[in-house]
DNA sequence: ATATACTTGACTTAAACGGTCGGGTATCTA
DNA sequence: TAGATACCCGACCGTTTAAGTCAAGTATAT
């Protein structure tokens, strides 16, 4: 079980853009030279975060990438879905769904460990906006992070909601 | 972001042996027949997870493998832990500690992220153990799983430590 | 026009995953 | 004291995935 590098420089990047874009599209080459990722590299995750509906292109000269939303409406975990693969995919066993001879049938118990798992994971990832990062300039944000509560994967849209509260998450 | 099938493979096999022994030795031929698993592969998953001290094996005819302790001291967070690479590795970036050229220096936001992230998988899987799951006869133990919260990482002794209140993990 | 910068798909390399093979070693039972 | 049982251990192997590169585009502002 392990967090893909490929999810971590997604969050990068788009947390680059939500903090170094005054309105104006920004680069990748821009990006790449921050970050120290290969241009290549970025294209091929801000296809699938353009596909995802995270950010908007403009081609041309001082294109780029600009967030497709704003960023209190772009949570973590719609980032890292849409570049790494679920976390949880069938019931007891795996990807092909094959070795089936689970004795507990439907009521499988292993199966709802790692179910849940996934959907604690979601949960904690969906708690965690672009805004909260991009601020800085609160230092209790970065430790002892700052989240809201049980948002489930924010709509599509352009949803609002300011309405839950905050809570603390202990760190260790 | 994955949970191999090595993982569950372990979880489900060390439940095996909590719901088949009767304080008898139980023989890897027993749960690769049981579990659909390879008996070759089991030998090489309860290697780690003797090491790890969560099983003993008997050697010799009517030998086999025996939980290390008792199964309300066992925890699936431990189980996958010797099986698995650990979910959080470096601050920000991975593996290698390479690159590390993060702007925001040690108060990394985005490593944070990854951070808690562990910490809360961790916490969760420590919160289940094995005794949890091998009660079958109480079905509101699978589905809307009643764990005991905020248990960190039994020390390896014999933790009987039956003081946290249970809580109700909401199920989607 | 031309430079900028996104778009796309194929390709490569190395590591990890899932699993096997073949030979051990300890120990109980007859 | 044989021999069967069953753990022990390291090497190996094929496939998939991750991470990253390459090359050849297309759209657009100046």
């Amino acid at each position: 079980m392990q967090i893909s590098t490929k999810g971590k420089y997604s969050v990068r990047a788009v947390l680059d853009i939500a903090q170094y874009s005054n309105g104006s599209p920004v680069p990748l080459a821009a990006i790449s030279k921050r970050e120290g990722i290969s241009l290549q590299f970025l294209e091929q995750l801000f296809q699938q975060l353009r596909k995802g509906n995270v950010v908007n292109s403009v081609r041309g000269p001082h294109g780029g990438y600009v967030l497709a939303r704003e960023p209190s409406a772009i949570t973590i975990g719609e980032i890292v879905r849409l570049i790494e693969p679920p976390l949880y995919t069938s019931s007891c066993f795996s990807n092909d769904g094959a070795v089936e001879n689970c004795r507990i049938g439907e009521t499988c118990i292993g199966g709802a460990i790692w179910k849940q798992l996934a959907e604690h994971v979601d949960s904690f990832l969906d708690s965690i906006t672009l805004a909260d990062l991009a601020n800085k300039s609160k230092p209790e944000v970065v430790y002892g992070l700052r989240i809201k509560s049980n948002r489930i994967l924010a709509d599509r849209g352009n949803g609002n909601d300011e309405t839950a509260e905050p809570e603390k998450i202990q760190v260790a």
